[in-house]
DNA sequence: GCGACAG
DNA sequence: ATCTTGTCGC
């Protein structure tokens, strides 16, 4: 298999980047264009990369859930050499490019758009108010959001213990996400607004995401997808 | 200058 | 992210 390396223009380094996202930045919509929460006849799409470093390989998946049931409406993988470090802040420029040929596969094999993307990380919840779902969406058009599973580098109260209570995500004095709790008495889960997509929807569509499990069932899928397509590519020959 | 730090 | 066994609990 033909595994392809980033466009030719990919940022290289450090300062490149920055300077890419400081232009992108100022495109982020940050009103609400989200369908409704669990409105059936709509399209989530889950979002999520899977990585070994050693060979150079990234995989990427992009799953599109039915909003009301959460049924698996269909699922896109994409492969691509490690586009750019590990960097806190930077993480972007290191998912974008096998993100965007999975959601471009998903769109070609689903025969539509998905309404709402869900990412594996920030977005508003980021040192410059522009995280990897913030990237995504401006790229895109389409309506994103971000939650991850640590708190990065902002700080929040501990959320009551029940599923659906909250605790605004600071970055000093300004909100930036959310702590939300999506089940009882477990650790919570840290959203952010990413392009089209308001902190109060996103959590919204958080809770309505996450019924059963801590996370979204959208990067679940994603998740297991993308990691069972790098297995599988980097399981065959030497 | 020394850590901390989404994935 | 990834390296990794067993274990406690619903």
């Amino acid at each position: 298999m033909e595994i392809p390396s980033p466009p030719g223009d990919w940022p290289r380094t450090e300062a490149e980047a920055l300077a890419v996202q400081d232009e992108l930045r100022r495109r982020v919509d940050e009103t609400d264009h989200s369908p409704a929460p669990g409105a059936s006849g709509t399209v989530v799409a889950g979002l999520d990369v899977a990585y070994d470093d050693a060979r150079d390989v990234v995989a990427a998946a992009a799953v599109a859930l039915d909003a009301e049931s959460l049924d698996v409406i269909a699922g896109a993988t994409a492969f691509g050499r490690v586009a750019f470090p590990y960097v806190p802040g930077l993480l972007a420029f290191r998912e974008v490019p096998a993100l965007l040929e999975a959601l471009v596969r998903l769109r070609e094999q689903s025969g539509r758009e998905p309404d709402l993307l869900v990412c594996d990380g920030y977005g508003r919840a980021h040192p410059r108010r522009f995280g990897l779902a913030s990237h995504l969406g401006v790229l895109t058009g389409v309506p994103t959001m971000g939650v991850a599973k640590n708190p990065f580098v902002f700080t929040s109260e501990e959320p009551r213990p029940g599923r659906g209570d909250s605790a605004p995500l600071m970055d000093g004095t300004e909100e930036v996400g959310s702590a939300l709790r999506t089940r009882d008495g477990v650790k919570p889960v840290y959203v952010s607004a990413g392009h089209r997509v308001s902190l109060r929807a996103a959590e919204a569509h958080t809770l309505s995401l996450a019924r059963r499990y801590r996370l979204p069932e959208t990067t679940r899928r994603a998740d297991a997808l993308c990691r069972a397509a790098l297995l599988e590519v980097t399981t065959r020959d030497a």
